[in-house]
DNA sequence: TTGTATGCGTTATCAG
DNA sequence: CTGATAACGCATACAA
């Protein structure tokens, strides 16, 4: 009845814990113990596993794995865009990190759309990844709060309180100000703000920083100075366009974004108005490239990279029961050539 | 004996296809049937099926699907760098085409070394990826053939020939000579190179319409005008330098591609060159951000977007049994404002 | 310390 | 058309 089938398998493919366990003439599960460290096992027969595992080629199924001991060694990350430059390092930072400890990160796009972004969720949860990780986004708090109750969520970009949820925000206010600070210590009265997009709480925080800045140095806030970008180079031709034929007066601009503040540049290069000389540019992101535009960019260091790493450590710390503490660094002007003291 | 255990399961957690049978009052078989469509079931059966799946909020498995079925339904990419400009383009193409076959995109980066890029593949096939698209990096063409064996391979930027395995190639030398066509059309005959990693086969191509556009229009071709970049800004700064220290003469810089360009473009602002009026400029890419420098920049408009699409339909055909004839768009000149008729 | 037996959630192969 | 039941590759209580 329980006559075994002799089970001939010499599949090319597939090299499996039994197959290794064969070779090595031990059970299938102190192969297991051995790969997973659960348990010590003699070093005669360690060693032996070890080679035949080596001469087997034998990588562990991670499916097979997932399944019967629940975890799937990856962590999704619901990304805005994957070629967003300000992202693109912040992705690197979390591949980086996770690969680190053997997990595996699963990328989706959430496309600035709330409901893109829910998906998104969906997703990576019938992926059954082990934590998620959101940078930023549309979504809803209340969504955010719902998804951290069946698995470990970090969010990049928000300030949420809930069990199994950890924030790491960026103080964008403060970034506003800086920044803003920055152009009114250079003399600046009348400083232009392009904004991000409204629905942004990234955005309505640089905003905020912008008029803290105006008014710690006793400038009037003056709508007229401040027009809407959408976080992308052509809103920022488009809105320096619209300020100049608005004919407001001003001698520095102020931008939401980097990309936005390219953008600008070029508006403001077209109409032969030159940088800094004719009028102050400051940005906000502190991209790669941002470096290297003519003039360079003075602009608000954001640590892209930095925070993809600490955003993977902070899963991983949820994962193992830990409270993350991690603290996202300061916001930090970088003074470059597109800024300067107000002529006259 | 084999009384079966009531099975009072309340977890709140997994729905598994059992309990949608349960709920249904249809067995498990059937469950599976109408969720792959694997045969006809009624119509009564099938509805019952579906209400259920939708009142308990069912969700398959992917990794028991993975382990019975032997398919992931996931792709894997081995990228160089996720924060490339150019390849992130690339990823956006990849990630939207095989969304909406219901594919996931697992993306790995090589970091422009080969063995990383093996360890990347090695990463993938032990997550039992159904595919793999290779973005062209630096690993042996035989190491590529030899994965090609075990599952259906794109690669990009290579001409290998061999079973199972698609190469997607851009014409490189084309671009390169169309770039140095522009030029010498122009009236340049001084026309110095910022070329990228001589290892690199797409920098060699384009290196090599360098010459043959110089040659078409009868200009010899001279190695001091040549030097070496590594495809970031940086290494574009330092070549203008280079150049400019050994005092060799020029009227224009093709680039070997957009972020050198970059490099360059400041470089020379530095020493007060202007673009295009001392020295016209040509990049290779047509990056997003290129039509936003200072200067607009000319270049060569590789498609990387549709790039990225092709080359995962090419995966679906090649899981399909089927041989992709999918051919990229042939290089095009992007003229922008970098570059003009030589003065004098 | 080591081996055995069971289960993880699906698909697929069988009989009905 | 439908329902048992055997894999899939591994982890893990449980027994030795």
């Amino acid at each position: 009845m329980s006559s075994a089938p002799p089970k001939t398998k010499s599949k090319a493919g597939p090299v499996t814990i039994e197959m290794v366990a064969e070779a090595a003439g031990v059970s299938l599960s102190t192969v297991s113990r051995i790969l997973n460290g659960t348990a010590v096992v003699s070093a005669a027969k360690k060693q032996a596993v070890d080679e035949a595992i080596a001469a087997l080629g034998f990588v562990p199924n991670p499916m097979a794995r997932g399944l019967a001991g629940g975890r799937t060694l990856s962590i999704g990350v619901v990304t805005q865009a994957m070629d967003s430059p300000f992202y693109g390092a912040a992705l690197r930072g979390i591949e980086d990190e996770l690969d680190s400890v053997g997990y595996s990160p699963l990328f989706v796009s959430g496309h600035w759309d709330a409901k893109a972004e829910a998906r998104c969720i969906e997703v990576l949860r019938s992926r059954r990844v082990d934590g998620i990780i959101v940078l930023t986004g549309r979504i809803a708090d209340s969504a955010l709060k719902a998804t951290a109750k069946q698995l470990p969520l970090v969010v990049v970009g928000r300030q949420l309180k809930a069990p199994n949820l950890f924030c790491m925000h960026f103080d964008n206010f403060e970034g506003g100000r800086l920044a803003t600070q920055h152009l009114t210590d250079l003399g600046h009265r009348r400083i232009a703000f392009i904004s991000g997009h409204p629905e942004h709480p990234d955005a309505q925080d640089r905003f905020k920083g912008y008029k803290a800045g105006l008014q710690a140095a006793g400038i009037a806030f003056d709508p007229a100075l401040v027009v809407p970008g959408e976080y992308h180079e052509v809103s920022g031709v488009l809105a320096v366009e619209q300020l100049l034929a608005s004919r407001q007066q001003f001698t520095a601009i102020f931008c939401a974004n980097d990309q936005m503040a390219l953008g600008a540049a070029l508006a403001l290069h077209r109409r032969s108005l030159r940088v800094p000389d004719d009028v102050s540019l400051v940005g906000f992101d502190d991209l790669a490239s941002s470096m290297y535009t003519i003039p360079p960019l003075s602009t608000v260091h954001q640590p892209a990279y930095e925070l993809g790493r600490m955003a993977s450590q902070a899963v991983l710390q949820l994962l193992a029961g830990q409270v993350p503490t991690l603290v996202l660094p300061a916001p930090r002007l970088i003074v470059r050539e597109s800024s300067r003291r107000r002529p006259g």
